[in-house]
DNA sequence: TTGTTATCTCTACAATTGTAGAGCGTGGGT
DNA sequence: ACCCACGCTCTACAATTGTAGAGATAACAA
């Protein structure tokens, strides 16, 4: 099966979000969409790309001459990825107390704090009658 | 000024939290407490501990041949760095959606969430009135 | 004084990550 | 037929992180 959570580096993550915003792409079109925020040559592109590649994290197609790459995670397995490892280093892996301390280190303003209590109370209404679908 | 987020590493996060609940510790004490859960040696737990001290993250004071550490950083500072590390990664420094994000993709108990509702209550109530004494 | 033990210091090495240059191949224009 | 872009491949190197052995030291026991 596949691996259920992918941690991606600082420049994984350059990397992958120019590929969703663009894919299917190749290697130069990444580099020059990169080049404003990170200053990377395309070599340096190239082979971080090919690296992710080895690794699952996008797919590569042959086009003649040409490279083709796609993203293999979606973003949202991305930020699952990056979410659980960060609770599970700092909170041992207990999602309550990350939520609590978030809520009480960053400074929500009462809209934002009045969204998310909207939210759940949503998922308060959807979730006990629900069969879980696995 | 010091700086402002800290992000340790999984290794780093380790030894942390063992001097976190020893300190003032020695190095042997802190392998003693960690063989178990990774089995690293001696050499290891002093090397990471003094890389540490480099960087600042540990405090380190000689009482004759034995050196003494400390942490530098309280749980809450590093915690803090490891979620805005995330957060920024994943989420383009965004916490709101983070939030948002947490609540869909993890299965939280209808307790669970009824906590979180009573904290933001609580937030909220206290939010708007006081003068942000920063 | 000498041995023993607990710690420390020094050095090293592999894997990963960030970074990039040098050269190669090929398809398209002239 | 030839050259030029463009994109690719190969190779390399430094910093960081995880990992640890070998040897130096110093305090204490006998």
């Amino acid at each position: 099966m596949a691996k259920s959570y992918y941690q991606l580096t600082e420049g994984e993550w350059s990397i992958i979000r120019a590929v969703w915003k663009h894919e299917p792409c190749a290697a130069p079109t990444v580099q020059e969409v990169l080049v404003k925020s990170r200053k990377w040559s395309y070599s340096t592109v190239k082979t971080m790309m090919d690296r992710m590649a080895c690794k699952g994290l996008l797919k590569t197609e042959r086009l003649r001459n040409l490279i083709l790459y796609r993203s293999s995670i979606t973003p949202a397995q991305a930020q699952k990825g990056e979410v659980m490892g960060a609770v599970k280093r700092a909170f041992n892996g207990a999602m309550t107390p990350m939520m609590q301390f978030l809520l009480d280190s960053n400074n929500f303003t009462a809209k934002q704090l009045g969204e998310l209590e909207t939210l759940i109370k949503q998922k308060r209404k959807n979730s006990a009658p629900k069969k879980s679908r696995k």
